[in-house]
DNA sequence: CGGACGCTTGAGCTAATTCAAACTTAGTGG
DNA sequence: CCACTAAGTTTGAATTAGCTCAAGCGTCCG
């Protein structure tokens, strides 16, 4: 069918670059990283990929635009759990779990690469470097959920929304996006109080009054922080829940090579 | 050096039993874990397990008491992440993060089994499945961590302290303790106000309302769910996020025998 | 041009908070 | 065995952070 060729080296550097944060990652892992099948997909703003109840069979990593995970209450309220960026992985659990117990939905539009959920697990089993790569990567998501639980259960409104615009910029600059001051949110003031547990008609008094003090700037999706030491001192935030620095792994695995029978 | 023997068997079927939810364990995985070098600690009431920062050399795993994932603000502040029960992974992530990004108190009298990092990382890594399943387990806390998001985000105080009563039970249940109404809850008003972001007097008039309108009863830290429908009403509760009905796993792994070198 | 969507602001309300004090229980030591 | 302390629970009163309701905007897009 149409798998593709030219965008997947593009992708495959900043998965590779994540992984490699984590573990050695050789030659032959490079290789049959490079050899598995993708296929690029594509949504619209507001389109869900994963429902709550799917049993996908194929693992996503986001290559641009800007996704969230979500809860939906039955009456219709609603929680963000996490925004996604490109390079995160969407669904890994989805090997192990039989339904997603939350959804996904794309924010802006999204094109990401497809995995077939058997190929991923293959390669990742079959090589102890990359399985310890991948655990490593979904427990830094964990750490980020974490944050998120204590933004939302301990810090007052304009903590939370100092705290969250300064872990989005934070995580838009890794990727490239965005310089040190300023970055572009495409992400509504209804999609942000979802995320933060507030209205959004108080996300927007929030906001406000950090423009009318000065902190920061907003034009259309720019934000512009302009005081961001203020910003951090309101919220005592600090990035190492983010796993960000280049710190070598705890542990190395030996490469694998011959393994005795038996 | 006092590596103890008798108590390891006890635990390790708890071990066993959790890990065998997720993938095939075989004698060779029975024999590999059992083999694994291990030690008892008990911690106090009130005592510290793992400090934020610390960098612990041990994997714990819980053998009889209650403790709380939690993280601290600087003001005093503090949010409860998950409580752990017996059965419970203490922190699998040290392995692959170099410092422990939030800390965990023992709320009971604790004790658990200490098994050395590297020892269980060999094992885990030596061997597909058991990786696998601890993979898998990294990935139900998570579901549990998402929950606590949304129950803290979405909800009111009753629906919180109703779905967070309910999680409790069904995970005491699970691991024999208590019965299909009641269940002995070792943790104070304040505990749970931090788990839920709530003040402690609000959760008194929660409880002490549920009491009055006959949805719980509760002496010391026996807590009957007189009406458990109703409580179920109450937070629109499901337990699937728990993951603990014994499906098979998505994909099974060949089993590791003879692997070709290079 | 019209309609959908998102932003903004005001007014009134309420769920949950803080502060304060009393009370209950378990543990400790004389 | 009782006095004393510490920790947890309970309740009331006053306060407030954030909510809901409601209306008016601007902007983009078909």
């Amino acid at each position: 069918m149409n798998v593709i060729k030219a965008p997947i080296e593009i992708l495959m550097r900043a998965l590779l670059a994540r992984l490699t944060h984590y573990c050695e990652i050789g030659d032959a892992e490079r290789d049959a990283l490079l050899a598995l099948p993708m296929r690029e997909r594509t949504y619209e703003p507001g389109e869900d990929v994963i429902e709550k109840g799917d049993n996908p069979a194929e693992a996503l990593i986001v290559k641009s635009g800007w996704a969230a995970r979500y809860i939906s209450l039955k009456d219709g309220r609603s929680q963000i759990l996490n925004f996604l960026l490109p390079g995160d992985f969407f669904d890994l659990q989805v090997f192990v779990t039989d339904a997603a117990d939350h959804s996904i939905a794309a924010i802006t539009k999204v094109t990401a690469l497809a995995i077939p959920g058997h190929a991923m697990l293959d390669v990742f089993s079959q090589d102890n470097n990359l399985g310890l790569a991948l655990w490593w990567a979904t427990l830094q998501e964990e750490a980020i959920l974490r944050e998120q639980i204590v933004r939302n259960g301990r810090r007052d409104a304009s903590e939370r929304v100092a705290h969250l615009l300064l872990e989005l910029h934070r995580r838009a600059m890794i990727i490239g996006e965005g310089d040190n001051t300023e970055f572009r949110l495409p992400v509504s003031q209804v999609l942000i109080a979802d995320a933060l547990g507030l209205s959004f008609v108080h996300i927007n008094r929030v906001l406000r009054r950090f423009i009318n003090e000065g902190l920061i700037e907003k034009d259309k999706d720019l934000i512009v922080l302009k005081d961001r030491d203020a910003l951090i001192a309101k919220c005592d935030f600090s990035a190492d829940y983010l796993h960000l620095d280049a710190e070598p792994p705890r542990y190395r695995l030996r490469p694998l090579a011959i393994r005795p029978s038996g």
